[in-house]
RNA sequence: GGUGGGUUCGUAUAACGGUUAGUACUCAAGAUUCUCAAUCUUGCAAUAUGGGUUCGAUUCCCGUACCCACUACCA
């Protein structure tokens, strides 16, 4: 039995997006499912669109995700370029491999499955104008190849003397004529195409001297010892290409299959990184800022959990047939099955994305998450043994937790305890604060909707009254009930006063957590701004 | 235009050719609570379309419509 080998080769283009992330990832689930190897390898031939940084950022992105090459990427995170036990087909970036290619490229014209072709860019330009101009398509293959300028119109010692000079040249695939391609894709099943239809591609390209894509692939995936191709649906249509190239060499092919594309949440077409900053989501795994200074965001940044956006990513276009949708890496490994790969686009929706979310977060401990919190509150100043606010040098004194009577600061302990009190209500770590900041300060202003319902004498004079009485949500209750007062209109009287709006925690948690002098200290300021 | 791929509630998806077409997200209602959130319960909502094969079709075949990709010396 071979051992399975796949590979993720991304072309360092631009930030890796989330569709992206999901072929490496299915590709790195097939891998060690099968106890195989994930290579990563960069597909730079195009030194034209070129982005520096986007190679570094996509092995960020990956190592984000818990994805983790097991050749072409060294500890550090840096692409290998010599070989070892480890990286034994070092270098892993294309362009390094160049030496390497131009020898097939030979090789296939020899052999007569492609040839050399001289024809300008302004010539083939005017062909495809001339064409259009008829109402047809210009198509580069049998049906025109013997009228264009290249080695097979044209005497061996011309096309020696053509080689030659500097003018430049490229090779073309021969696309023989009237070939049905049979081919088996492990998602699609069985496609058959017709070569005629397909055109003489280039295989190496006059204006960087490098191959295309097509020959890089082919030669890569056969020198990397590669078992099984998991890529894009955009690749569908050169599959009959490739697996003519494969022939060519008499190479064993791997076998394929194509993922389908990650479509935008409306509408239709794929997903974009417009979309993104329209529709107020992330389609980039981290915060990317392109060379021009344009930032996108980056679920990272966003406050996602690498796990949920993985697990969110998983289930987006496959799903093992049960009911189950938690599921970690190594449980995704075990259930993961290519043939259950979803054929049809799959539209992304944020909302599930942000379910997934909420499902993490509140499956971690509340020791992990005040963790995550901690640089927030340390920056708000509002944490014991931080005394200085971000950035100004200000004493921080408008921490009030419960404690001596003075203003106090929150320790890890009572930070621990509020986060076990909210954890359910957030989706994000960073929706900590919005729901419990009036545990760390005074309200300074009231929500007029909410003065207008609760801040009337009727309710004022007895809230204040029992609040003066009593120490806990649990006699508070007591008092109120005892004296058939309507309990909700006080309770949301006190609540104003506490947390400076109608909504929001339990009386009796914010109490405990602010304590009794603090309870009348705010009811000082209250009285002081909405008058009695 | 050509070639290829695709089509189940709004979204993601499930269903050996036999199910009251299931589940999750969203949304709505109810329960609960001092409010909000959470939670629980209930509800809304789908097999694109026309033929065929079959006792029986979401499932198999053909046509149509629609969507997507590709159609570069990009990947």
């Amino acid at each position: 039995m071979k051992r399975t080998r796949v590979r993720f080769a991304p072309s360092p283009t631009g930030p890796l997006h989330m569709g992206g992330v999901r072929t490496a990832l299915y590709n790195y689930l097939y891998a060690k499912q099968n106890g195989g190897d994930f290579v990563l390898r960069i597909e730079d031939t195009d030194s034209h669109r070129f982005v520096p940084g986007a190679e570094k950022y996509i092995i960020e992105a990956l190592r984000w995700c818990g994805i983790y090459p097991d050749e072409g990427v060294d500890e550090q995170g840096n692409m290998v370029s010599v070989k070892s036990e480890r990286h034994p087909h070092a270098p892993y970036r294309q362009s390094e491999r160049r030496a390497i290619y131009r020898q097939y490229a030979e090789q296939l014209v020899e052999a007569g499955w492609a040839y050399y072709a001289f024809d300008s860019a302004e010539s083939l330009e005017k062909a495809r104008a001339d064409a259009e101009a008829r109402g047809e398509t210009f198509i580069y293959n049998w049906s025109t190849r013997e009228r264009l300028c290249n080695s097979l119109t044209m005497s061996a010692e011309e096309c020696a003397a053509r080689l030659k000079e500097s003018s430049g040249w490229t090779v073309r695939f021969k696309m023989p004529k009237d070939r049905i391609v049979k081919m088996d894709d492990l998602i699609r099943g069985h496609i058959e195409v017709n070569s005629s239809t397909l055109d003489d591609k280039v295989l190496w390209k006059r204006a960087d001297e490098l191959p295309t894509y097509h020959l890089a692939n082919i030669v890569d995936d056969h020198l990397m010892e590669i078992t099984e191709v998991i890529r894009g649906e955009e690749w569908l249509p050169s599959l009959p290409l490739h697996y003519l190239l494969y022939e060519a060499f008499g190479w064993e092919r791997p076998r394929f299959a194509h993922l389908s594309l990650l479509l935008k949440p409306v509408g239709n077409g794929k997903l974009s990184k417009r979309d993104g900053d329209k529709l107020g989501f992330p389609v980039f795994p981290m915060k990317w800022t392109s060379p021009e200074g344009e930032v996108s965001h980056g679920y990272r940044e966003d406050g996602y959990f690498p796990e949920a956006f993985i697990n969110m990513l998983a289930l987006l276009g496959w799903n093992p047939g049960t009911e189950q949708e938690i599921f970690s890496l190594e449980e995704l490994v075990k259930a993961f099955s290519v043939e259950k790969v979803i054929k049809s686009g799959a539209k992304f929706n944020p909302e599930k994305a942000k379910w997934f979310n909420k499902e993490y977060l509140r499956s971690k401990s509340d020791e992990e998450l005040a963790a995550l919190w901690m640089s927030e509150l340390e920056e708000r100043g509002v944490l014991a043994g931080s005394r200085v606010l971000a950035g100004s040098g200000v004493l921080a004194g408008s921490g009030v937790l419960a404690g001596s009577g003075e203003p106090s600061l929150a320790t890890p302990e009572k930070v621990r305890e509020i986060v076990a009190l909210i954890k359910e209500r957030a989706t994000f770590v960073s929706d900590f604060w919005n729901i419990s900041w009036y545990l760390f300060e005074a309200p300074k202003e009231y929500a007029p909707k909410d003065v207008a319902k609760f801040w009337k004498s009727e309710n004022v004079e007895p809230a204040l009254q029992a609040c003066k009485e009593c120490a806990t949500g649990e006699e508070l209750e007591e008092w109120i009930r005892s004296r058939e007062l309507p309990m909700g209109k006080i309770m949301n009287c006190i609540r104003l006063v506490l947390s400076g709006s109608g909504s929001g925690l339990g009386i009796g948690d914010i109490i405990r957590f602010i304590g009794h002098d603090e309870v009348l200290r705010r009811w000082e300021t209250a009285v002081e701004v909405l008058g009695r």
